[in-house]
DNA sequence: TACATTTGCATCGTACACGATATAAACGCT
DNA sequence: AGCGTTTATATCGTGTACGATGCAAATGTA
């Protein structure tokens, strides 16, 4: 029988994965610069948007369980980046909220995805096949997260 | 100011980031049925085409440096899938095999590929999108990976 | 109103990732 | 030969990921 298929360089996976670790690398030295981690430049992306939240639609967003936000958030509150208050509506809630020290981080993060993208660009990496990736991928992850919804991933909004 | 590029849905790391953790999801149930992990199937995925090989070597192929590939190993070495030794010629080095249980397990993991795909199609993705992410991507790891050999990938550019 | 079920979050255990550091063997240079 | 450097691997600490489980508040239903 042909074993191809079980080659490293046939997998549709792998080249996934490692790109996904070797960008979250390549961010790490301007993230490092404002102190944070890949995982919690998310979720501050997600409250510069709002600027208060529930865990459970941050989860949304990130397709994250609170089984890794749950400390993700603590360590953040640590840090003094945001505040996380029961809900006095559903005491099951918990709002998450910025701190003044949190939005003030946007100022530093903002030219982020212009250093990262210039140093993809400096790579040879041509923008139009990260356009084109981020789209085609952003297909999948509507179409995947739907499935794997039933077993861990967060609810999408509308019930379809 | 415009901070477009901040949100998360502009942003060219997330989805890989979110597509990756999804695929590897995608192949839990297959693996689980041979009790591996995706990291450990990667490993092996490299023994079944070589039977012999470093440390070193392994981290090469993977992208994954020693530190995680060591506790990696050590327990796959207790699962009798692969057998560590350190070289006569050169005492630093450790030479990885597969035991008979690792070799055989290449039966149960034959599947695997096909049945992932299979899985994909299922979801409406297309097949030639499939084909041509691993190849975009593959483009890119090749370019970062040149780039990342030693820590990172690009300093900084600020102005002190 | 009782009580089973659902929901939102947290905790636990396991397994990666990875920067920093350690260590011994091999190598290179004088 | 002596000694600094490089190389191959390992260890440590921290931070995700995530399945399994726990638990209290809310909800549905007889």
């Amino acid at each position: 029988m042909d074993d191809s298929n079980l080659k490293l360089e046939n997998q549709i996976c792998f080249p996934i994965y490692s790109a996904s670790r070797l960008i979250t690398k390549a961010y790490k030295p301007f993230l490092d610069e404002i102190g944070l981690t890949y995982t919690q430049y998310l979720v501050l992306m997600v409250l510069w948007e709002t600027d208060e939240i529930s865990v459970n639609k941050i989860s949304e967003k990130l397709m994250l369980n609170t089984n890794t936000l749950s400390p993700l958030l603590k360590r953040m509150e640590k840090m003094e980046l945001l505040k996380r208050t029961r809900s006095s509506q559903d005491e099951r809630c918990v709002i998450v909220q910025l701190t003044e020290k949190g939005r003030e981080l946007k100022t530093g993060a903002r030219p982020i995805p212009e250093q990262l993208l210039k140093t993809l660009l400096n790579e040879n990496i041509k923008l139009s096949d990260v356009l084109q990736i981020k789209d085609l991928i952003n297909e999948w992850i509507k179409i995947l997260s739907e499935k794997t919804r039933n077993t861990d991933i967060a609810q999408p909004v509308d019930g379809n």
